[in-house]
DNA sequence: ATTGCTTCCTGAGCGC
DNA sequence: TGCGCTCAGGAAGCAA
């Protein structure tokens, strides 16, 4: 479900929200929602401050632990005062002054992980750059794409490479690029890889401007959808903004849509 | 080393 | 109504 701006909205309001709360009970509905890397107890401990990482929600918890949560396809956090079980409720955090987050997820991808503070997901340490910084510029996406066989779209969409973007985003860079997603990395021009920085950059901004997108089941912490949807130019659209008829293809096994008027090959 | 196919799981939407 | 199929904001784990 998320990707990098959804899951910017969902910090942000956690941030605002529980910063400071005290975990009473952290209750597991469903075996391997909530996984311990350590022998330390979570309850009774803070939300002390919270951070993204790619798609990856980071939540310091008393300087002791850090809790690591990922919401894969349709992991939802919600933020209520009371409690409101669903089918698919996982997992449940109550805090000291009775407020609670309730992890749900419909398709069961997602993990709550809880390990010592200066320990981490080993695929948070592989992960790429964050697009939103210096470190995702020209110089390092020259050297990623100028020997790469592989799409653009795959590239793209490699965590290890950039972290963050899934297969809204991607299918969006590309198509205010005009670049088609089945070019070769390294069929790419300077230019277009600067256009590459240019597009990311600006497409996830306007995205955390906007809260997200909701395309079925994307919700922040107070259950809104984002409203992102409305500026999507290609993804799930038959035409895209200058009328012209879009194409669906898969690229690794994901849908990809694409203008083939605006996007083409060299 | 790189690339890509399958898998985890549940539900929605479609054609017949 | 219901069946069977395809599809879904992700990414690990294999196989080639």
């Amino acid at each position: 479900m998320p990707e990098l701006p959804e899951v910017e909205t969902i910090v942000r309001g956690l941030r605002e929200n529980t910063v400071g709360n005290r975990i009473e009970s952290l209750t597991e509905l469903r075996n391997n929602t909530i996984i311990y890397h350590t022998n330390q107890c979570a309850e009774g401990l803070v939300f002390s401050s919270l951070s993204r990482r790619g798609k990856y929600i980071l939540i310091n918890l008393s300087d002791i632990l850090t809790m690591v949560i990922h919401l894969r396809m349709t992991g939802k956090l919600v933020y209520t005062e009371t409690e409101q079980l669903t089918p698919h409720t996982r997992a449940v955090i109550k805090f000291a002054d009775r407020t609670m987050l309730q992890f749900e997820d419909i398709r069961t991808f997602g993990s709550i992980q809880i390990f010592e503070a200066n320990d981490t997901d080993p695929a948070i340490k592989r992960l790429g750059p964050e697009p939103l910084t210096e470190d995702f510029n020209e110089k390092y996406l020259y050297k990623v794409l100028e020997k790469a066989k592989a799409p653009i779209k795959s590239i793209l969409l490699n965590q290890e490479i950039i972290a963050g973007l899934g297969n809204i985003y991607v299918c969006e860079i590309l198509y205010r690029t005009k670049i088609h997603p089945t070019l070769a990395g390294k069929e790419l021009t300077r230019a277009d890889i600067i256009r590459v920085i240019t597009a990311t950059k600006e497409v996830l901004a306007e995205a955390i401007l906007h809260n997200g997108t909701s395309i079925s089941d994307f919700r922040n912490i107070d259950d809104k959808p984002g409203e992102f949807q409305n500026f999507l130019r290609v993804y799930q659209k038959k035409e895209c903004p200058l009328g012209h008829p879009t194409e669906r293809i898969k690229i690794a096994g994901r849908s990809t849509y694409f203008c083939p008027v605006c996007q083409r090959l060299k």
